[in-house]
DNA sequence: GTTGACTCTCACATTAGTGTTAGGGTTTAG
DNA sequence: CTAAACCCTAACACTAATGTGAGAGTCAAC
């Protein structure tokens, strides 16, 4: 049990209840290949501790609109995967998220802008819903 | 056919033609009761005119953020719906759906800033869990 | 040595809009 | 009459993350 639970590591019910995410999200973030764990020999996943951060990470990405996929072609780094130290690809991974951002931002500013534009119509026209052919 | 086909409606591909939408997703609404049509002997669907800018308009509340269940609890005058005027509670659906999009720029906001802090920040984070049990 | 709490895999459900295909009627033009 | 071009229903696929449950193995404590 000793050379089965690699020392330093949890399994999966412990890092769902620190991280907070749950079980089912975990074993799927580890089948996507966006986090890794140690197998034991009776095919228990172990993870290290700082898989904690790591998950919290992920969500924290999913938040940001990514999917699986695109969090799985991200550095390492930015992952927080661990051993990564900081690599300059953060950075440029970082600045595509702000863009992504910043794009979701212009896209519902230019919806907000259309509906404001449609309220304004509506208040004018009243029923001059009798055109169009 | 002229009693089949009531004058001044079109066919479904018609319509699919004349508003950019597709056969699919015009029988879809209509299905999910936010499109109404007669229904000639043979089966055929017969749109009003005014569908055309009912399905636009169904669209542009799709692009909203709004699903088809709550677009079918919109008032009538909302969804354009034939024959509908315009109504006060156009104006309050308006202004919810302007609230949810602001709520949506807020959020935007709010990761924006969040990413920013965790890019100056990103140096002094590797490390900082070493809680273990 | 048995019970309870874990863990595993596999697989289907959900949400929503849309695409696609199959199999079969209807209309219209030549 | 026939062929092309429509229309119909029904049903499954896709995307994506997560829930849920079955059936079975494992571990720890009493």
């Amino acid at each position: 049990m000793q050379n089965r639970k690699p020392t330093g590591t949890i399994t999966i019910g412990n890092l769902a209840k620190r991280s907070g995410v749950s079980v089912r999200s975990i074993r799927h973030y580890e089948e996507e290949g966006v986090l890794t764990c140690y197998r034991g020999d009776n095919g228990y996943r172990f993870f290290s501790i700082e898989a904690i951060t790591q998950v919290r990470q992920i969500q924290r990405l999913i938040s940001f609109g990514f999917n699986l996929k695109d969090i799985r072609t991200f550095p390492e780094c930015m992952r927080l995967v661990e051993g990564a130290e900081f690599c300059e690809e953060t950075l440029s991974a970082q600045q595509s998220l702000l863009q992504s951002i910043d794009h979701q931002i212009e896209t519902l500013e230019e919806r907000k802008y259309q509906l404001l534009k449609t309220m304004s119509e509506n208040i004018s026209q009243a029923s001059s819903v009798i055109d169009e052919r």
